[in-house]
Formats: structure tokens, sequence, C-alpha cells
DNA sequence: CTAGTGTCTATAGTAGCTATAGGTTCAAGG
DNA sequence: CCTTGAACCTATAGCTACTATAGACACTAG
């Protein structure tokens, strides 16, 4: 394979930083690249498509570990993909529960801040809803984490 | 004011846990409390409405230095509401953003779901879409935090 | 040859908690 | 009065997923 690319080249054709591929390494995300002869690490093809692969992941939500999981059964490729689709499935059920939580969560904000018509913190309603939450018209407030 | 509370009260009164209640304390969140002989805190009541006052503010979405902004702006009843506003505003903005987000990455993962049709990984429509931004259709992933 | 940019390692910081270790205090039962 | 067990104390480390810093070395253009 030939391994051209400096980490910047890498970053830049990935839109991830310089500093997150060498995390990524670090937790063994990615291979240790080879390097040159100053010490500098040169990557190839292969590795801008893993690295595109785990960005793409990240943004659609996966977590590293779900990213670790993927990346292993995408390296099998006679494997049953059964085991990827419980994992995209369980993602959409997360990203479905997190859109319902943030429309309760928006309701109740438009809520507050239409019942807010101005004048002094003593009769703000914003801070009386959040000082009682009998007051609110929800309950389902996102879990905490 | 009578402080008869210990903070295991405190933490089953208002659904949060001990070490988070110490941990608020500790940034400043929540005003270092009088002591037992014994060395152990004790709270009263104002001290459970500003813990619920936060509490419910963060199972709203709003980030410490918003509770910490809300916090000092609602201890000075005379002052205009404008700013309280402001943050819910803002935070209503964040919150519209971020469903907006997770819903483009629910159409996409849904579609990915649905082209799966079992097989092996090799022809896993997941895979690949996570292989190749160019078979995604949206380009509106919710941006790296 | 030099200036400026890129890269190297190692380490610390971010948010917002949560968990652990090793000790002290308190309330109830015998 | 004494013991047992739960709740409390402090201090510190760990979690996710990065991001930022410091101080040194490599590389490239003029």
């Amino acid at each position: 394979m030939t391994a051209t690319h400096t980490i910047g080249r890498l970053a830049r054709a990935t839109g991830c930083n310089v500093q997150t591929i060498r995390y990524y390494e670090q937790i063994g995300l990615l291979p240790e690249p080879i390097r040159s002869e100053g010490n500098q690490r040169l990557y190839g093809q292969t590795d801008i498509d893993r690295l595109a692969f785990v960005r793409h992941s990240r943004e659609l939500g996966f977590s590293l570990q779900a990213v670790r999981d993927l990346l292993s059964l995408a390296d099998d490729p006679d494997k049953s993909c059964e085991a990827v689709d419980t994992i995209a499935r369980s993602q959409l059920g997360d990203v479905e529960r997190r859109i319902a939580s943030l429309q309760a969560l928006k309701r109740e904000l438009t809520r507050m801040v239409q019942q807010c018509r101005g004048g002094s913190v003593s009769d703000c309603r914003i801070i009386a809803v959040l000082s009682d939450h009998s007051l609110c018209q929800t309950d389902e407030h996102e879990p905490l984490s």
C-alpha cells in the first residue's frame, strides 16, 4: 500500500482534527500507521476509508464502542449482517427516544417562553415553572444521564 | 431557618443523588450548608427549593452555566425578566436544532435498516452507507460536539 | 540558510457527573 | 451500655469523546 498522506492531509480529507486521529489510534480504533524517516505518521487510502467510516458513524450518533463493533463486523465480510442490523436498529431506537424527549422539552420551553410577558423576575413564569415542577405540564423530561 | 434534613433526605426529596449534591456544592451552585455536631450537612426548605430548581432546569436541558445564570437572576426579584427570557429562548432554539438533526439521523438510519435484507456483511447496505458518505441521503448529520 | 508551518510526545483540561476507598457518625435493637 | 449496620465524611480516580497546551523536532518554500 502506498502511504503518502501526513496526518494533516488525512485530517483535511476526512474533516477530522489531528488530535482526534491520534486519539483514535491511541484507543485502538485506528491501526498504528507506518512512519517516515523523521518519525511522522504516513497514511494510505485504506486509512482514509477507515477513518471516514468512523467519522460517518460518529456523525450518525454511534458511540465509539458501537463503531468498534461495526468495524470488527465490517472487517469480516462473510459474517451474517444480522449483528450490524441489530446495532443500527438499537441506534435508531435510541434516536427515536431522544427525539421524543426533546419534543416534550420543546413543548414545555415554548409554553414557558410564551407565558413570559416581560416585567420583573418576581412574576416571571419561566422562573416559576423552573422553581416548581407541579407548574410543569409534562413529566417526560429527559432522564438525567 | 430550621435545617433538619440530612443529605440523604435532600437527595430523596429532589431525586438527585448524594454525590451530585456534594458536587454542586463544590462547584458553588449550592451554598455550603450548616453542619451538625458530628460534621454532617444539614439542609432546610430553602436548600430543597434551590436544588429542585437546579434539577428541574437540568432536566429541561439547561447547562450548569445556564443554571448558574438563571439562579443569579432568580435571586434578584426586582430585575427585569428579559435576561431570563433570553436564556430560555436560546435553550429552545438549541432544542429545536437538536430535534432537526436527530430527525435527519432517524431518516437515514431508517433507510439504512430498511435496505438491509439480511445476507452477509459483504453486501450489507448499512456498512456500505457508513463506508461512503455519498450513499447517504443527507448532509445534515449532527455536528460533532 | 532561515522562517514558518507541520508534526511529535506527554499531559492536563472540558462537562457533568459517578464510583471507590477508608474512615466517622448516628439510630435502633438487644 | 454496646453492637451492628446504614448513612455520612473527605479525597481521589474514572467515565465519554475529545480539545488544548507546552516544548521539541521535521519539513518546505524562498
